[in-house]
DNA sequence: ACCTGAACACCGTTCAAGT
DNA sequence: ACCTGAACACCGTTCAAGT
């Protein structure tokens, strides 16, 4: 006797998930709904729920999915060319999908990936930092600045920046071409270049 | 003839968001609603609505408050120490509201007080960076960093962090106690010391 | 274990109406 | 200019019920 298929297909965690981003990529987080993602996959709401089991497990479930979409393997052996490199897939891993670094920010993942990307980072900060402390503290800078750096990024494509500075700014005023430069690449670098920098010297208290 | 009062006395908007803030602190971002404010002023929903125009908008609003409630004055002479200076001031300025740092990051404010603190910060940049382009760089890797900063803070205030690393991770294991280690203050004044170390020496492109 | 329908308690937005 | 009530088109969650 071989093993039969259960005879109502059935719908899965991965289908739902991947129709999560299918609606997600198509109109953004604020579309994205239970009963959005059950018409994509043609069952009821309640089936999705029953799946994701909470809208928040959800969004844990893509923040996750969107980390697993990074690859881990052939990286620089030089640890700062490493974390660069690692940050740079976390980037864009995040802009493969619309507002993934909201999706991203807004949960505190600890699923295998997550954990994954993260070990990578300290095992590499902690061959070029002077203490222990100062490698951990510098994975958080890094991360809040890609994170931030990509939230912006995505927020500002499709939004309406404002074209002049009061002149009651006067140094804004000054500066503004350069404010409105978008250049997201390089100054996602030079960001990442910084924080760098300083963590082979600076020790944390 | 003096002039006269308007008999009914009316919601004024900074009314409206004094409740805003008030149901915020209490319950969170999501619990706030406009029907909730509405409640707390005792007037309809469509006042509030009509006050606010769009509830983006009073998100927009809510933001710009904050900045309102940091003090520009009285600043540190150098620099660097004044850059500081107004970090952590805006790092208190969030830490005063639930959901602080949420409602600004949620938001690209260009209100008068949010340009204020921004005029300030880059004026203090411009005398110790190399370029220009360096100094607004920056002030962006700052704010990116407080903001992720005050929003993990936050967001540990009641959750339930992981206890245990999965083996998996020796790495991520062997510091688990540093990550632990809360520490919002320290980690956030080096956070800051390590941008400007080398905001002072590094070049952007 | 998986899927459904119905009901519940919410949302923000819009519109016609009052003063 | 300011305020309201009613209706609309949505939400996520829960529960009882089916297979």
């Amino acid at each position: 006797m071989t093993k039969r298929q259960p005879i109502k297909a059935g719908i899965t965690l991965d289908q739902v998930i991947e129709a999560a981003f299918a609606v997600l990529d198509r109109g953004g987080l604020e579309k994205l709904s239970t009963r959005a993602i059950a018409a994509d996959l043609g069952v009821s709401m309640n089936t999705v729920m029953w799946h994701i089991r909470t809208k928040a497990r959800l969004m844990d479930l893509l923040a996750e999915a969107i980390f697993a979409e990074m690859d881990l393997d052939d990286l620089p052996s030089g640890w700062d060319a490493r974390v660069v490199e690692l940050h740079q897939r976390l980037r864009g891993a995040m802009l493969g999908h619309r507002d993934g670094a909201r999706v991203v920010a807004g949960t505190f993942v600890t699923g295998p990936r997550t954990l994954g990307f993260s070990e990578h980072v300290v095992t590499a900060l902690l061959e070029g930092c002077p203490t222990r402390r100062t490698a951990i503290w510098t994975s958080w800078s890094l991360f809040y600045f890609t994170l931030g750096l990509v939230q912006e990024e995505q927020a500002s494509a499709g939004a309406d920046l404002p074209e002049r500075v009061p002149e009651e700014f006067p140094v804004l005023n000054s500066v503004v071409d350069e404010f409105h430069a978008a250049e997201f690449d390089a100054r996602f670098r030079f960001g990442l270049e910084q924080i760098l920098r300083s963590a082979e010297v600076l020790e944390a208290p």
